[in-house]
RNA sequence: GGUUGCAUAGCUCAACUGGAUAGAGCAGCUGCCUUCUAAGCAGCAGGUUCGGGGUUCGAGUCCCUGUGCAAUCACCA
């Protein structure tokens, strides 16, 4: 609120020393760096056109202006362009009271919108992967923190459970399964499918090299080996409809869903709708023809229908089979309007990665062009790949990172770590349990999602994952300090209020600190604007790092002054507050001790 | 080959969207636990921001160009 009021104060400052008009909030105040004093630096460069002098002189004039006209500057300097300005440790101190007595102050109002948020959409021939754990992680924490920023959230998973990739696993386990079950072999459902679809793999490639090996062309021989024959005719089977073939697939399938539901619980991951493609692969056939009809689409001589997207710099496109079957764009088509019809949202999230950006470029193209208005609200949250120091994860060829293996890796780690640290003397052995998840999952969490999703990131199995410095456990330790202080604040019975005017002077830590509690908003509202969870991330990090220089050098239960006691335990707590409001914008639990 | 994206300390990542001497963590080195939790704090060292041009008061950030890496360009999903 300071910003904003220092934002409104150098506009009137320009209106009456230059006579011009300058929206405030078209001005941009910087944090001043540590070396210099104070705590917001407004640049002048861009304005010396306007203000007809040197820089210096300019800075000096605006400086002057604002500690004339505002209570709340202390003084100024200015070096070279940059006009510093220091904040009075009163005004610092009143705002951190209106922080704390501020209920609302960790949320945003409703804003009447509705956003839908697609993500993980797993396929259910294989367990999930360290990618996977990306994916849900990611739109996991954008809804969350787009609810924070009051939009009316739904979140939905689109399984794709259909499809010639399934066929493949359920022709292995035919032929080689043997009549095994989860129970019968002690596997996870989706690992038990896992496993089958690795040996379709081996079994279609050695057929590859007898036929290569028999003087077949490479190419021919993948399209003749007689697995991927069978695969083909089984999805046939299933789309016909086939007894036989449908009842092994849901047999197939709901073993599946129990080891995905058993892992999403252990993530914490929940949805509000399961969309299935088994139940959505045939729509978008009836927007094909009304495509046609409009003109918008085009049909070549074999009857296949195009999209020409030519004149925006794009290809033309198939939307449609020559056989009248559906294409994953024909499919994708028909989930857009379903969803919407199902939840009439102004914004459609898609966390997809980004080897599927041109794919989301033509579905959006397309809808616009079919003139669905809803069109302008479909975004597609394209992040990047998790890389090995291998390189890049394929399932059928084993060298992936285990989504269940590395989450137990995870709870294990955390054990180890607290029970070396002699952290659970005086814990019950259910607490201690409830620690080691927490901590495990807040590492791997925080560790996927302080990067920028755009990027794409490595993951080293080895040095990776830390529980020191710039980690979820290190955000968590400082959140379970502070409770120990607000615990101790509670049973010593401190009063927490406090009359903002006695509490006199503040150390360059409580004020560091109180600007960083201040940022909180703009980084909430930055962290929704570019569904970014790294935003919020840094901003956690950056305040529990501040937090942890405060504690360090600023003693709390020797202070006499009971309004600079009741201060900084107040500071404490909002601290605290905004640990775990952040964290959970990241889907990340804070402990009370550790 | 066309298109899109990326390239910052030994390693993993930041840099408030064009602002001051490019910041953190890990790894390495040095201090700080009879005082609120040392999973912490303070410090040292580490950089031609891939190369080369340009734009301007000012460029890691914008434009051009070269190099390297990735994704994509299926009647697969």
């Amino acid at each position: 609120m300071l910003e904003q009021k220092l934002q409104e104060a150098i506009s009137k400052a320009f209106a009456s020393l230059y006579d011009y008009q300058l929206n405030s909030d078209q001005i941009g105040l910087h944090p001043t760096r540590k070396e210099f004093e104070g705590s917001y630096t407004f640049v002048v460069f861009p304005y010396l056109k306007v203000a007809k002098g040197k820089p210096e002189e300019v800075g000096a004039q605006i400086g002057e202006w604002l500690k004339e006209n505002l209570d709340f500057i202390k003084a100024f300097n200015v070096v070279k362009g940059f006009l510093n300005l220091e904040v009075t440790d009163q005004s610092w101190t009143k705002e951190l009271h209106t922080i704390a007595v501020d209920e609302s102050y960790i949320k945003l109002p409703a804003n009447g919108q509705k956003v839908m948020v697609e993500f993980s959409s797993p396929n259910t021939n294989k367990p999930l992967h360290l990618g996977h754990l990306r994916n849900n992680f990611l739109g996991d924490s954008a809804s969350r923190i787009l609810a924070a920023n009051g939009y009316d959230v739904k979140k939905v998973n689109l399984v794709n459970d259909r499809g010639v990739h399934i066929c493949k696993s359920m022709l292995a386990y035919q032929k080689m399964g043997n009549g095994e079950t989860p129970e019968s072999s002690g596997l996870k459902g989706d690992h038990l499918i896992g496993k089958y679809y690795v040996k379709f793999d081996q079994l279609y490639k050695e057929e590859i090299n007898t036929l290569v090996h028999q003087g077949l062309d490479p190419e021919k021989a993948k399209k003749e080996a007689p697995s991927i024959k069978e695969a083909q005719e089984m999805l046939q089977k299933w789309e016909n409809g086939d007894k036989e073939t449908v009842e092994l697939w849901e047999t197939m399938n709901n073993w599946v869903y129990e080891g995905f539901d058993k892992t999403y619980e252990t993530m914490g991951i929940h949805f509000d709708t399961m969309y299935k493609e088994s139940n959505t692969y045939l729509l978008g056939k009836e927007l094909v023809e009304e495509g046609l009809k409009k003109g918008v689409f085009f049909k070549k001589e074999n009857g296949s229908v195009w999209v020409d997207l030519t004149d925006e710099g794009m290809d033309e496109k198939l939307v449609l089979r020559a056989d009248g079957t559906a294409v994953y764009m024909t499919q994708d088509m028909g989930t857009c309007d379903m969803k919407h019809q199902d939840f009439p949202f102004d914004k459609s999230v898609f966390v997809v990665g980004n080897e599927q950006d041109y794919h989301f470029k033509v579905l959006f193209a397309i809808m616009k062009k079919i003139g669905r208005t809803y069109a302008e609200g479909l975004y597609h949250l394209s992040y990047g790949m998790v890389d090995l120091p291998t390189g890049k994860m394929k399932s059928r060829e084993g060298t992936v990172v285990d989504a269940d293996d590395l989450l137990q890796e995870m709870f294990d780690t955390a054990e180890r770590h607290t029970k070396e640290l002699g952290k659970i003397e005086g814990m019950e052995p259910s607490e201690a349990q409830e620690l080691y998840r927490m901590l495990g999952l807040g590492a791997l969490k925080y560790f996927l999602l302080k990067v920028d999703p755009k990027k794409r990131m490595l993951f080293n199995p080895q040095e990776s994952i830390e529980f020191q410095g710039h980690t979820g456990p290190f955000v968590q330790y400082t959140h379970a300090r502070i409770s120990a202080i607000l615990r101790r604040a509670k049973s010593l019975e401190v009063d927490t209020s406090f009359d903002t005017e006695k509490v006199g002077d503040l150390s360059k830590r409580e004020v560091d600190l109180i600007y960083k509690i201040t940022e909180y908003k703009k980084a909430l509202q930055e962290a929704a604007k570019e569904l970014s969870p790294a935003i919020i991330a840094q901003y956690v990090y950056d305040l529990a790092k501040e937090y942890n220089g405060f504690y360090q050098e600023v003693p709390i239960f020797n202070e006499e002054n009971k309004d600079k006691l009741g201060f900084r335990i107040a500071l404490s707590s909002v601290t605290a507050k905004l640990i775990k409001e952040s964290m959970s914008l990241l889907g990340i639990e804070v402990p009370e001790r550790m």
